[in-house]
DNA sequence: TTTGAAATAAATGCTAG
DNA sequence: CTAGCATTTATTTCAAA
């Protein structure tokens, strides 16, 4: 209990400011924009801009920047969210699942969850028939799977994100 | 039933050769990546591959390039998907709550599904209260709504995504 | 479509306020 | 933390194949 920084509740990363909102919202819209593009929306100087952006990268607030893509002009015009129950929730196992989860072709995204799932597995494949054989290839293949459930996806629309837009 | 066109099954748009699946693979690891760097790695030269990525860019294939957060980082450590299900599955109600859900504060995707639910909203939100807040203020709130079920996640992980890596 | 090389534009490093 | 300027690097353009 000593009296060390008696005055800085935040752990050790920065403050983030308005600015730096600005700049994750325009990076978020659109992630190739160019420095001197994004120093002059959020109302800066470029080296000022690049500053930031620096910081914020290697602050790991921004993750990554990755390109999104039209899946069905891939060939992967269907989705579906795939429920799935484990019997056992022993640690080793729930560990294993989640590995081989990710590793399954054309998963998009796996959710770890609490409630009546134990994970949600997001796949884009190319037919009923490839999201069939996913499933029982990779899926309900595992003994420490005990059901499954299969939501077809009809759309997906991105959210506002915590940054309200 | 006239005889245009006899053999050509694809709509209108490209190809997609490995070198495309090559950049937009690389796209997808980062989308920052300089053209020059991205030539580089597909074995391309400069002025082609900045062709090739705006002919993807410009066809929609390459949907848009955006940043990822931290989103424990910025506030929102807990995440949540919430089923919902709605009462009367009227054309109108469903685009209007689907509209609705799109635009909760902290809504990261809503997906429309078919099956036991309607909507899978996957929400990041400040705490516990904020969450039930959320639901209470913005989804149970709309009288289409018969059901909700929530989830918590605690981890999310991404697939390999229809390229494979 | 692809390419190399010139012209344009942008990012980085440095200096200093 | 910020800004301005010089240097380095990247993107765009275009004639040619």
């Amino acid at each position: 209990m000593a009296g060390r920084q008696p005055k800085k509740p935040q752990p050790v990363p920065a403050p983030l400011d308005g600015t730096d909102l600005a700049i994750l919202a325009a990076l978020v819209d659109d992630g190739r924009m160019t420095n001197a593009a994004l120093a002059a929306r959020v109302g800066i100087a470029e080296s000022t801009c690049a500053y930031r952006v620096r910081a914020l990268r290697d602050s790991g607030i921004v993750t990554k920047i990755t390109a999104r893509l039209d899946l069905g002009a891939l060939g992967h015009p269907i989705q579906a969210v795939i429920k799935v129950r484990l019997g056992s929730h022993n640690r080793e196992h729930v560990r294993t699942l989640y590995d081989r989860l990710v590793e399954v072709p054309g998963a998009l995204s796996v959710l770890h969850v609490g409630g009546d799932d134990d994970f949600l597995l997001h796949v884009a494949v190319a037919s009923p028939q490839e999201l069939r054989d996913l499933i029982l290839e990779h899926v309900t293949v595992h003994p420490m799977v005990r059901q499954t459930e299969t939501q077809l996806v009809f759309e997906v629309r991105d959210g506002r994100g915590v940054l309200g837009r």
